[in-house]
DNA sequence: TCGAAATGTTGACGGTGTCAACACTGAACG
DNA sequence: CGTTCAGTGTTGACACCGTCAACATTTCGA
């Protein structure tokens, strides 16, 4: 609890007005500017420098301002964290389509980026996983997001079991839970410092071993 | 950020003395009392309550005398972590006796302790394995009960591997890390409220795709 | 045009981690 | 036995935090 930050008032005047408004003292689009300023310092300072004083010094306004828009704190945690889950499925995608064409490797590209993305932005990654929020129930659009986040798991685990890739006497639900839950595990324990291992090894190894399975294949 | 908390001074005058030590200014041996005092309020009031002041409040010091003892939050902090693990690894030794003499058995209580004991104290749970304290590494007595918390997985598994239950192709230690994974995972995302179906079905799936793996078997 | 609603600011409150300055106490040494 | 001094506890402060009430300004609709 020790810190110090100096930046007068970045982009404050002129930056991003909505059309209709205008100049000085009305902002535009305060609640697009907070964001950012937030999901700015929890890039770069980390998960602790994230204050709601420290978002509105970024954005130009006063310590008072982020209420009109945030019921709290941690309102702007949440709208943090649906960005984080935005992020983090485009980088499921990008990583499925770079991994190749067969179901198998867009799988293992779905995990592949999961876990790139937690080692990449370790914080956002705790502010979307962890509990700074009490009761994330409280913030339905969050709940969605994660939601949807999950099914582009169980969809990838679908289409192996259609091409006859992967067992298909479960539901699809279940086998993404496991493999959810394996990757989620692994990508918590990067992130959060537990494990120092190279990510692409452990990675590489989890994946394996999740599609093998510790069981002697018989 | 608002809470209320008066109880005066509990177990002040005559409780754990120091044999040495006797009866007023001095406390006996507060580093103890500090540490029951943050296991209790995190057990009761959960990880945001748990505060250096508060702590203090409980043993019946005043707010700066955890200084004396600990150089920072962070360090008692480590030190509900590392009372934490050991309390882990006790819950997953006794769900590997009460699993069953099979090895297999064993491994999958193993992994059953882990979830129950993160669902059953999820805000240790949280300052376990969350950052709270940036930087492990400077807490090795950490590192170390950590490390020794996986290698009871390691052991589990390398005696699966020796009765040939497991595959035995892969160290256990990589095996191990894919448990671990998997165990953690789930573990994290039902402490952390992400995901809220019962604990006892969800181990269950986990733990027994873990073990089939998702590919066909051949 | 003019008043109400929206949106910003100021200043305060109680809470926190942390530190310096001070006070008490017990044990070691003469 | 008396003195001293390191160890341990207390007080009071600082800067920072989340949050709120009271006030100021601006924008927009009747």
């Amino acid at each position: 609890m020790r810190q110090r930050e100096r930046q007068g008032r970045p982009s404050n005047r002129r930056g991003s007005r909505r059309p209709g408004h205008a100049k000085g003292y009305h902002h535009g689009d305060l609640p697009r500017a907070l964001l950012d300023a937030a999901l700015h310092i929890v890039e770069t300072r980390g998960t602790a420098a994230l204050t709601l004083r420290a978002a509105a010094r970024l954005a130009g306004v006063s310590q008072a301002a982020p209420y009109r828009h945030f019921a709290n704190k941690e309102a702007i945690l949440a709208a943090v964290a649906e960005d984080g889950f935005r992020s983090l499925m485009a980088a499921m995608r990008r990583a499925a389509d770079a991994g190749g064409d067969g179901p198998l490797e867009r799988l293992r590209g779905v995990g592949l980026g999961y876990v790139t993305f937690a080692t990449e932005h370790p914080s956002h990654f705790r502010v979307m996983f962890g509990r700074e929020m009490a009761d994330r129930s409280a913030f339905p659009a969050l709940r969605q997001i994660a939601t949807e986040t999950f099914n582009v798991v169980v969809d990838a685990i679908s289409d192996c079991q259609r091409a006859g890739l992967v067992r298909s006497e479960e539901p699809p639900a279940d086998l993404a839970l496991t493999a959810w839950s394996s990757v989620h595990g692994l990508s918590a324990l990067l992130a959060n410092g537990v494990l120092d291992k190279p990510v692409a090894d452990v990675a590489e190894l989890v994946t394996r071993d999740l599609f093998l399975g510790l069981g002697r294949r018989r």
